[in-house]
DNA sequence: CTAGATTTGTTCGTATGTATC
DNA sequence: TGATACATACGAACAAATCTA
């Protein structure tokens, strides 16, 4: 046992751990795949397998023509998130699994930023509401849905830990794509956009005072209401759909 | 714009959505590569592209000689983790920022094991306890961090939530590995041991007792200790080594 | 707009290592 | 031990994309 490595595997592990010494920035190119090969002395296939993996996993972006080669992309937050999509989608997870983590996450998150939020940020949430609106105005439920989850996803960007904002921003996405397959048509739909918009802004005032106790304890309210509203949503949708799942 | 999709990516997609529509169990096998060349009437590298993204995203395993091939492996864990890891790598993460969700997920994770755990899960429970007690008695410091990690790992094990099972085994990780880079000589190493091992026992109880609220509570206290020894392992090991990082 | 240069993408043929029988 | 089947790796060539003069 204990096989040889593979040496495209090796070269990989390599340029890796180069990108991170060099400090490279997105924009930056590799060398292209002769001095790669000449650098390895080992065939074009095997460079190319060795760049595939980085290119896999998001690190960077395979260009044609003159001054093309392999380019490091902006933090690979797509590609992270769609292999924990693939990998829970051989799990089974559930509406209430979901919320079972959003519960501490997100109010964590409030408290996080608490502190960080400039003007602008306000702004931004200010005109986030603003939007909800007018999609209620329309009657565009799913629009009403996306417009305030992008609500959550704003506080995330002021986040100064990568890791609640990885996670928050993970759930926001599984939540955007439960709430298009669901059945659009509750009438508790309105009912539930105005509570929200309600909590929305208690908390932007909350946090233009300042009041840590009160984002907590706003979040944590905010939070277990669109759960019970989700889980109505849920129930209903697999009522209506007899697959079950 | 609209570039033409490169080949190789859309075999691999294809042979995703196969994988998935044959419901196809760990061990099964893919075609063999010259099968798939004549399939998709593509090149040997070609193929060999379209299986090496599967590989990177820990679906396959490629296996040399007769009845080689392409195998499906179990849940690819490692491989997400590994992407979440490089992700962060290139992100600035501490300690304070780990544990400030650890906080609220080991909450999270105790409550929804309370129901769950069965007599063997107990013992397993137990049985890492004594483990613990044993690397101390040996003075192996890193031995007794790791043991107490892996208390929280057999938790884990016992929670029917996927989504918090992955994040609690992710920071698990990330704390076993900070841990071994870290100074091991701070004098509070073994009263932080007896404190970890007091609230271990005390947990253990309380599941057995099925109290929820005492569960609850004593993992919070036991998390926020935790911390405060970390975040002064962390200073110490920051203070005298003078890269900073 | 065209032509050429540059670099990745793909193909074919061959040889080597490795696991199974 | 040897034969077989398969992935791994090499090398040379051509096709396609893209930039620049």
């Amino acid at each position: 046992m204990a096989r040889r490595p593979k040496l495209s595997n090796v070269i990989a592990e390599d340029l890796l751990r180069w990108i991170a010494r060099e400090r490279l920035h997105p924009g930056d190119r590799l060398p292209n795949e002769k001095t790669l090969m000449e650098h390895y002395q080992c065939a074009k296939g095997t460079v190319r397998e060795a760049l595939r993996t980085l290119e896999v996993q998001g690190l960077v972006k395979m260009q044609t023509g003159p001054n093309g080669g392999a380019v490091i992309q902006p933090v690979p937050i797509g590609a992270v998130t769609q292999q924990l999509r693939t990998f829970l989608h051989f799990e089974e997870l559930s509406f209430e699994q979901v919320y079972e983590l959003r519960h501490s996450l997100e109010v964590t998150l409030a408290l996080s930023v608490a502190g960080h939020l400039d003007g602008a940020q306000l702004a931004r949430l200010e005109a986030n509401i603003e939007e909800c609106a007018e999609a209620m105005a329309r009657d565009d439920r799913p629009g009403v849905r996306r417009a305030e989850l992008a609500f959550h996803d704003i506080l995330c960007d002021s986040c100064p830990n990568p890791l609640l904002t990885f996670m928050c921003r993970f759930i926001n996405g599984l939540l955007r794509d439960l709430v298009e397959y669901r059945s659009q048509r509750l009438e508790e739909h309105h009912a539930f956009g105005r509570s929200n918009m309600e909590s929305h802004l208690k908390l932007v005032a909350a946090f233009r005072d300042g009041d840590s106790a009160a984002v907590g304890r706003l979040m944590a309210d905010h939070i277990h209401e669109a759960e019970t509203f989700m889980s109505r949503l849920d129930a209903a949708f697999r009522s209506k759909d007899m697959l079950g799942r």
